[in-house]
DNA sequence: ATAACCTACAACCAAATGGTTGTGGAAGCT
DNA sequence: AGCTTCCACAACCATTTGGTTGTAGGTTAT
């Protein structure tokens, strides 16, 4: 069984701030796709190596990435139940919208004229 | 036949950013469960008028929410379309990491000792 | 042992964020 | 007309963000 783990706002509020950004979410892409060294991922952009390895602390923060050591290096890996939760929240607020659309459907069926 | 917008890196950046605020967060289901003014949101919220405008304002650059002159006042209607753009964005995530899977799998079915 | 590489972290800086107050215009009420 | 309500926008301020460089520690290779 699935635990649903209750996200604090600060979570969910960190989770959304970490895919606001390019980068980082190409990060998510790569480390989902398959583990990558910190350095690895620096090469692939144009910024300094210690900006890079904010963007995955920040990932990190959010639970969006883990990081494993191995040798001198920190495989990167991605974390898809962070995406699962994201996407549970974006449902919830599906369903609220649904939900409205059925009561107007309900308002227009009990009064036809 | 939907419309399968090309979203920009900019506006991804803009839907993740302005839902990683709980204020902004709130409004939006509030706007999507039914029609609200802007000052109507506003009493909701221990801050000024002008800051819940601006989280309007940051939510309506991002598409999530539209607004609809009626007489004095303008009333905030949540979009549906930006959500599920959002959870396509995640959607296609989740498939990045799916393929992944699947290619280890594969492999581990080629190589079974 | 020395050199090269990978990572962490601090200090710094410009720009963006999230809040405030104040001013002003347009719409509705008495 | 005059007052009140709703909204927009500018100016300002403290904090956060996203980048930089520099220093230092741990790991691998020669």
């Amino acid at each position: 069984m699935v635990v649903e783990a209750e996200l604090s706002d600060d979570e969910v509020d960190r989770i959304f701030r970490a895919l606001a950004d390019s980068t980082r979410r190409d990060i998510v892409r790569r480390s989902l796709a398959g583990e990558a060294s910190v350095s690895e991922l620096a090469r692939a952009y144009d910024m300094s190596f210690a900006a890079v390895q904010k963007h995955v602390a920040i990932l990190e923060g959010a639970g969006l990435v883990t990081k494993h050591p191995r040798g001198r290096e920190r495989k990167v890996r991605g974390n898809p139940q962070a995406i699962r939760r994201a996407q549970a929240m974006l449902d919830a607020y599906e369903q609220i919208w649904r939900a409205r659309v059925d009561r107007l459907d309900a308002l227009l069926a009990d009064a036809p004229e």
